[in-house]
DNA sequence: GACATATAATACGGCCCCATATTATATGGC
DNA sequence: GCCATATAATATGGGGCCGTATTATATGTC
């Protein structure tokens, strides 16, 4: 049916505008939090075009987030010694500082949003959502295995 | 737990990414596209605030969507004699046939998406996204009624 | 070594969306 | 009638995202 579709939809967009509102405050959009945190988690110099397909945007995109975030200091770019058109990214400090501090209050928000639900029916929930998914092109392109739907990153 | 909310984002954003991808063949994105059907449905000329309201975005923005829309020649613009600070959007003949060309076929894709859920499954599906909605900023404003995450129109 | 091809990052132009500011018009209280 | 206030639409400036084009560098083949 419609409706299953647009609560879908509907709850993302929810969820979406929430974490806008929490990250602006820091001057962060969504994108350019999900960076920092996956440079925090890997705690090491990244590629760009490897960050853009963890996150799931693409390479002219990236570029364009990180010349924000260096912009802010948050992020610094490193041309590599032996590739010389590759670039490294990495935490400032600040950026470090800024990620550890966010990454628990947000991973505490996320949590709650769902902690209404027991176990077992968000396992139900996941369920369901994972078979919708298998109607995407994105899901029907996949082998019909278990772990689709995987988050990207841990924090997400 | 997080990779519930991980699950609700990115199915949405697959769905998200297949819509666009379907309207992009016909110039339209999903904000134009959602204009139009509310105009086909409605039938007659609504203010862009309306509009505004019943798809969820600012005013401003719609001004741009239907600037777009107006070059293309799907919508006109008209004046309103009794408030002159108005105007009434209506569609052209083009933009109904669009529309009603469109319509139908978004309503097959969407509906094919839960085509693998019975009936009693897309309940509990509901109920469960309906717990973690009220959760949001927007759902715990609301009152927590049975109504919630109700569609903004028909094709959604 | 020269060349085609692939890859890394970026530049550019466009759309969607927002927040805020602006302009025109309506309306209620005096 | 006059003015404060509210409302309608729009303008402006910004960010995020995309697709495509561009530039620099690497690499495999001859």
């Amino acid at each position: 049916m419609i409706r299953t579709c647009f609560s879908v939809l509907a709850l993302a967009s929810a969820i979406d505008r929430d974490c806008a509102r929490r990250l602006q405050a820091h001057d962060l959009s969504e994108g350019r939090f999900v960076i920092l945190v996956v440079l925090l988690k890997l705690d090491g110099a990244l590629a760009p075009h490897d960050l853009a397909e963890r996150i799931g945007v693409t390479r002219a995109t990236m570029t364009g987030l990180l010349d924000g975030l260096e912009r802010d200091r948050l992020v610094a770019r490193r041309r590599d010694k032996r590739d010389r058109r590759s670039v490294k990214i990495s935490l400032t400090p600040a950026g470090r500082n800024l990620a550890e501090r966010l990454n628990d209050a947000h991973l505490r928000w996320i949590a709650g949003l769902a902690s209404d639900l027991t176990a077992e029916e968000q396992d139900v929930l996941q369920h369901l959502l994972a078979r919708i998914w298998q109607r995407t092109d994105a899901g029907s392109q996949m082998a019909p295995v278990a772990g689709a739907l995987e988050p990207v990153h841990e924090s997400l």
